[in-house]
DNA sequence: GTCTATAATACGATAGAC
DNA sequence: GTCTATCGTATTATAGAC
């Protein structure tokens, strides 16, 4: 049911529902704490419906999963190895962030998978993510050899950009909760900024 | 079943066991994923026995998060204002990161608890963390004002140096996939140093 | 205090009518 | 394609013997 396989409008249409019905129970709680119960009556279909649809439980969550992998990692991809390195990044950082505040839904699916050990998603981030880091990394190690940004480790550098990123979205209640009615997406882009542009300003 | 009242040694040993499995199941499957039989079995006791020492599964969930909830914050309490101010921020660092280090799951539990809304911490975010956070931000805010330390968003800071260190526990299956057989926790401490270093000078 | 047995329910998945 | 009814199992929690 994963491939392109032409389907009627109302097909696509149910598809869709039951998709985002399941990203809203699954993203807020885990594979099992979600129930099809929940997702059905989201997507507006009865139970025996949405499993005409999809074989079973666990074959939603790796739709879910495996379709929002390649977006989840576009801006990594989108890195220009012969544009402008603090740019470049800084570009980087505003993408995931805005991906952060547009999508917290997908950031904590994600979340919520990778905490748990990642079950259903290690072959993922091994055939996929780490080759992209891996190429990115000697991207960055190039621009810290012509002097253009500081030395760091590379690795612990986009680990850096994933975390302050996704934390506004995956810990959006304790952030929330701190700040108050202070809005956390409107202050946040120029604390990132200001602290990349330090972290990355080449030493003289 | 939290207050101080004696109990036998066995009594002692059988909760502190209860306890250890419960947060070594609650922290890989998070709340529903987790169940009593994976749990007394952990503990070596049958499911009737467990439930004899609490009265419910949630029970030992919330137990296990009021008793961390104090040890987790307490890198923060020892935040001296009259110390060193990026001596003091680098330790707390430190501290934090060494804690992802050595009690990973204790991490991943309050991870899986946030993302997925904090439906059982709601209350000690609000009641604990925030005055907390409140009050040593106002401490940032008077060593900003000194000229002690570059000038940032106090809140931001804190959720930086937060989402940084617990990402080593919380992501520790993404970071080591990615890393292969490199320590993460060998490099981070000079990483998040240097990184730290740099946000915190003064501005000339 | 600890166990076996079991109640009571929730849940994923299927059967079969329409 | 969609529904009602239901099966089979997993899971929380309790009853009651020892």
């Amino acid at each position: 049911m994963a491939d392109g396989r032409p389907r009627t409008r109302i097909q696509q249409r149910n598809r869709e529902a039951i998709l985002e019905a399941a990203l809203e129970v699954f993203s807020t709680h885990g594979f099992r704490g979600a129930t099809l119960d929940q997702i059905a009556q989201g997507a507006g279909l009865s139970k025996p419906n949405l499993l005409y649809y999809f074989p079973s439980k666990e074959a939603v969550h790796v739709e879910l999963l495996g379709g929002l992998m390649d977006t989840w990692l576009d801006p990594l991809r989108d890195l220009d190895p012969d544009g402008d390195p603090i740019e470049e990044i800084l570009t980087y950082v505003r993408r995931k962030l805005e991906m952060s505040r547009l999508y917290p839904r997908e950031s904590r699916l994600f979340a919520n998978e990778i905490v748990q050990g990642a079950p259903r998603m290690k072959d993922a981030l091994t055939d996929e993510l780490r080759p992209l880091v891996d190429a990115k990394c000697a991207v960055f190690e190039r621009w810290m050899e012509d002097g253009l940004i500081a030395r760091l480790d590379p690795y612990h550098l986009i680990f850096s950009i994933w975390s302050l990123t996704q934390h506004y979205a995956d810990f959006d209640v304790q952030v929330r909760t701190v700040m108050g009615p202070r809005d956390p997406f409107k202050t946040a882009p120029d604390y990132l900024e200001a602290v990349f542009r330090k972290t990355l300003a080449p030493g003289t």
